[in-house]
DNA sequence: GCAAAAGTGTTAATAGTACACCCATGT
DNA sequence: ACATGGGTGTACTATTAACACTTTTGC
């Protein structure tokens, strides 16, 4: 087997974005710097989770295995949502200071590109690696390491959009789900209110929106009835030519 | 002043497209290969417009630059798409021979980060540098040196999704334009055929469309009014929250 | 006067919005 | 029995889609 050798001008972030019915998280790693000398911790704050990229290895397949290594899932919606090369993105002193404890040229020029990808926490269990990785509400990170920040915020603006217009909010919640949790899915993520009845009679007319003879079990309220999406549906009967806004 | 200094794994390419109210444009360059020895031509294909990154310079500043070198203008609007960073994008044999001609490593890895600009084809004036850069019609094109005709299938796209959700239409456009103008943009673009009255019932109810009080000159038939597009009243007006599609 | 594109209105179907009450379950 | 979220319908407005003829100009 070939010695894989890491390409040091180029890395991927990802952006891991998990739902748990309530809010938006954000997959975060606990940077901690510590000093060599005296043992004590010089900072800790957080960063996205990223990586450079192997010679052989493609930008999606980096961040396929960033996901796996800290998920340990495979086979999860990734998307590419923007390429990240400021000058100054490495400057602040904090990242200074760990790129030069880390062995690495402080000066160097590092052009990062981003991924985001869409996943219920509820599949993920963490207890990785010595690497302290937590989940976070989106709504509450206000800064991170690096350009880490403004990358979420891209990302952040991405998912939006993206959601907006294609079905990816199914890829944030486990196979069956509620029509509530879709609900609170959108209302979330493109923070707005939705009217109930609205929603369902919107969802009513997505035939790829299958409806199951299942409920749920164990709520304390009358248990709601499950869907499921079918991607099959949704290719045959997509319409060909779309609306537009000027 | 510092001696500029090219980073020599990462690049931008330019996908300028332009509307000359009857197609979609874009700028190639032609790629010239000659025999060192016998002056024969080994081959000649096309290209996008691109080039490596300063280092002291962003991604976006790289890819103004190689607009403003091909054309002269400035302030044109540019949208970062892609980073493509694949392992074999630089391995086809042309791209390889071209490589080793120009003095490059051919087993270098290249990452380049994909802008596409738009403009009225009418503003551009082309009689560059020996580089033989002319516009072709973007549904001519089939094949392209590099992975450049993926850069650019994948800029199409970009530009279709941008186009069907926001007022961007207007860049491809001179300042003053007709709504036939207007239609056809969107008729090429996207590639549907537009009802001419549902079309113009739809623009009548967007503000910051402003008709103008002049006409067309010179054109034998009924002259059409001239329109522009106001994005301070587009700002105003705009909607905070729109409607989504499942 | 003729060719060429500009400009204009109605109808029917579909989608969006606003809004309030009863139902099934666990405790 | 009560708290909790699930589930449902109607009336109004706005938008979309389909469709054909007259007007103004240059030549």
């Amino acid at each position: 087997m070939m010695k894989k050798v890491l390409n040091n001008t180029i890395s991927v972030d990802c952006v891991i974005f998990g739902f748990d019915f309530e809010k938006l998280n954000v997959l975060l790693v606990d940077r901690v710097l510590v000093d060599e000398k005296t043992g004590k911790e010089l900072f800790s704050d957080l960063t996205l989770t990223g990586n450079h990229i192997f010679e052989d290895e493609s930008l999606e397949d980096a961040a396929a295995r960033i996901l796996f290594d800290l998920t340990g899932l495979e086979n999860i919606y990734l998307k590419q949502f923007g390429a990240f090369g400021d000058t100054e993105r490495l400057l602040k002193p904090n990242d200074q200071a760990w790129l030069r404890a880390s062995g690495r040229d402080p000066h160097s020029r590092i052009l990062s590109v981003g991924y985001y990808s869409l996943l219920a926490t509820e599949k993920v269990t963490l207890k990785w690696k010595g690497r302290n990785v937590k989940w976070y509400p989106v709504a509450e990170v206000t800064d991170l390491a690096f350009d880490h920040y403004t990358i979420l915020q891209s990302a952040l603006q991405a998912l939006r959009r993206e959601l907006l217009y294609e079905p990816i909010g199914f890829e944030l919640l486990p196979e069956k789900f509620t029509l509530s949790q879709l609900q609170k899915l959108y209302e979330v993520v493109l923070g707005v209110e939705l009217d109930k009845r609205n929603f369902r009679k919107k969802i009513a007319r997505m035939k790829y929106l299958i409806p199951l003879d299942e409920k749920q079990k164990g709520v304390a309220h009358k248990p709601a009835r499950l869907y499921m999406f079918s991607r099959e549906v949704y290719e045959k009967t997509r319409k060909e030519v779309f609306d537009f806004n000027i």
